[in-house]
DNA sequence: CTAGAACAAATGTCTATACAACTTGCAGCA
DNA sequence: TGCTGCAAGTTGTATAGACATTTGTTCTAG
């Protein structure tokens, strides 16, 4: 058990005049003493009034702050008891859409791409439901080779439909990323997905084509995308190495109420 | 575009001697509204200062309700313009922490369970470092069949110490939940859980006891359980048939700042 | 010595208000 | 007609204070 100390917190400079609200800087001030350490596990926070007093400003401005810190689960606070730093295993962490490059490159390892075929073809029924596309409409068809440090990782079959990125071809999508093509060239911003896992035996031509050992099963991940307005984006099939690929997912136990305060931008 | 409307807010009732906030007492009552539908998707709200001359409260008292819609994407607020009520698919949905029975049961299906074996032994090295176990000290390692309406499923290897639950065999672990066991009997919160998806081929001992078809792969689940208070609980590898079961993850973009005010309880 | 009362300290809830920043629509002017 | 600028409406940020509720401690009465 620590003293609550203010000392630390001298360290947190507010401007007056940045476009950034007063709370905001509250929390990313706290919030960096908090991940970087300075601020242990188990420590006590200063009572909010002491901190009120020493950033000069109102009890509700600091409690916006705190909020923030505390949906974040950095901190915890308990009526009639104070305000402690929460352990790191307990933050939480929110499942997060990568690419596949994104993802390689978050486990350290060097992403590479390349592109088998590229079609522009009229789609199945389920492919065309799922996009709510009319009859004739068209989608891409991407192939690709996804490598990991030079070696093959993974099959990856997505499909976009043309109308939202028309002129797809045009790009050199084995270079850049399809994620970051969509976004900055489309302006299609990404917001979430859902990812169906399953385990399958390997066809003869994926054996070959990944290089796979004898009895190796592969890991298959179908993606559904979709934009910030709710739109259904991509649909993708990607078929990973099993010996050299597991996906990792984070769950946390339902509770029975809500939180607690933050606030939006 | 839907006009604002007062009227079907009037269905809220509040209480002021209930031991729930009034906060809490707006945000379920409207949070019931938006997800029973009578809101549909896209209606705009009446503006704040509106619903507070209808609930007689004070407008940062709506705004705190307000605030836990938003934390659950129910509602889009922007400067300006007004609050929206957020279409379905876009609405957050966190990861969420099952046991076998309670997902199969979410499915559709009708769970069972078959111990094989419960035994009390000295784990392994890297078993007895995830838990911080000193040497000599056991842990219970369950061995279970698990089915789906009758048929085999997975085989799930459970690992927990002894230390949080003397006496488990003691209970019908067949009948009951685990999950339910460690909660109720052993006070044991479980808080989250790191699950580890990977594909593998079986071997033959595991094709017997699944009943798998010819050329099917497994999809192995390595999940690791925390309680609330930071302690590893249960260490599990789950085996599924991979042509009868999958995954299903949810994840989002991640955004550059963070959100809203909530509130905790 | 103990049980209970009183108190102090901390977070939780709520009010009433003020101003800032953004959006939209409209009036008025060139 | 077309553009500018303004006014009204809406959410975002911040203040200062009051009281409620919970927890832990201290003091007192028995």
């Amino acid at each position: 058990m620590s003293t609550p100390n203010v000392a630390p917190f001298s360290s947190i400079r507010l401007d007056k005049y940045s476009p950034n609200p007063i709370y905001l800087q509250i929390a990313e001030g706290i919030g960096e003493l908090l991940k970087s350490g300075v601020l242990p596990a188990g420590y006590v926070l200063p009572p909010e009034r002491a901190l009120c007093e020493q950033f000069g400003i109102s009890r509700m401005t600091l409690r916006q702050a705190m909020g923030l810190l505390d949906r974040e689960g950095l901190i915890e606070s308990r009526r009639g008891r104070g305000t402690v730093v929460t352990p790191a295993r307990l933050r939480k962490q929110e499942q997060e859409l990568k690419s596949f490059s994104e993802e390689i490159r978050d486990r350290g390892g060097r992403p590479e791409s390349r592109l088998i075929s590229l079609e522009l073809t009229v789609p199945g029924e389920s492919v065309r439901d799922f996009f709510e596309l009319r009859d004739q409409q068209k989608v891409y068809e991407l192939l690709r080779l996804r490598l990991k440090d030079g070696d093959p990782l993974a099959l990856e079959l997505v499909r976009i439909p043309e109308r939202l990125c028309p002129g797809l071809e045009r790009f050199d999508i084995a270079k850049n990323s399809l994620y970051q093509i969509l976004e900055e060239s489309y302006g299609l911003r990404l917001e979430n997905c859902i990812e169906e896992i399953s385990a399958e035996a390997p066809t003869s031509k994926l054996r070959k084509l990944l290089a796979l050992p004898r009895n190796a099963a592969v890991l298959v991940v179908n993606r559904k995308t979709f934009a910030e307005d709710g739109r259904a984006v991509e649909l993708t099939r990607s078929t990973y190495r099993g010996d050299q690929y597991s996906a990792v997912v984070r769950s946390v136990r339902k509770k029975k109420p809500i939180l607690r305060i933050s606030t939006s931008s």
